[in-house]
DNA sequence: TAACAAGATGCGAAAGCTTCTCACTCGTCC
DNA sequence: GGACGAGTGAGAAGCTTTCGCATCTTGTTA
């Protein structure tokens, strides 16, 4: 149940929470920005200001529910932390969005972290390139 | 020469252009935000608008003269393009930069890439946390 | 169930980075 | 040296994101 989760992050449970964790839950994989979190739920006759979605999404990234990625289009997109730490392929050309996971550069960059003295906390990693239906235009 | 790498990129040799690209050269390896670059243009009693320092930099990029980065501090940095592809460590604390480069881990992207169908163009990888000093602290 | 306090919301305003517009100026080439 | 096209500067505008504040809700306590 959604309302779990957002009381477990120690949120209120309200209409616009609900609403803005469903959107992210029945997108799918999809990577949506604030606009489009907003517009869908226009689409869906809820009236619930962009400020809200903005501030909405903020807490639930705090609270670790959601994961918000900053790829080079100059908008942070957000989809459901799923749990399963993964990076990122992006079609420069369509803007598909492919995830995978590779565990031997998850251990590279360990080693390089530590290497350097670093203690990680976290990493971005995307792959920009042109996928197989756009190459084949 | 400044002006022959200016020239080659098809551009006019402009006194704008010819201190924005001696601006970076000098900063050695430093990441310098547009801001930064507009600062150190002040700094030397060069009357040179932000505007401009926007597009030198934009036209730098396109030219290969330069890199755009995008960190997740919601402003771009930019860099003397030296050629050697490399990615970034990045302190949180005191955003100290750190540059390295593995090759076991761009032999990776390219199969990932591949096996997606994917034909990689270019890619970011940026790994975030703490340095030693600051951990020191 | 009613009332209350803390927390959430919505709206518009504002901030921060970046791009655009447009009149004016400057390189380049003949 | 002059003409033309490209480049510049200043401010306005655009875009995403955040803030401020009056109003409304949630969760809790009586």
């Amino acid at each position: 149940m959604d309302n779990q989760q957002i009381k477990g992050a120690g949120l209120k449970v309200t209409r616009p929470r609900e609403k803005i964790l469903s959107i992210l839950e029945r997108s799918g994989h999809r990577h949506l920005s604030a606009e489009d979190v907003y517009k869908a739920l226009l689409n869906n006759g809820d009236d619930i200001g962009l400020a809200t979605v903005y501030r909405v999404l903020t807490q639930f990234e705090e609270a670790g529910l959601v994961c918000r990625r900053h790829f080079e289009t100059g908008q942070s997109v957000f989809e459901i932390n799923s749990g399963d730490h993964h990076d990122h392929l992006v079609c420069i050309r369509c803007s598909r969005v492919v995830e995978f996971a590779d565990p031997l550069i998850e251990e590279r960059q360990g080693a390089i972290a530590a290497g350097h003295g670093f203690r990680i906390e976290n990493h971005s990693l995307v792959i920009y390139g042109v996928c197989a239906q756009c190459a084949a235009q």
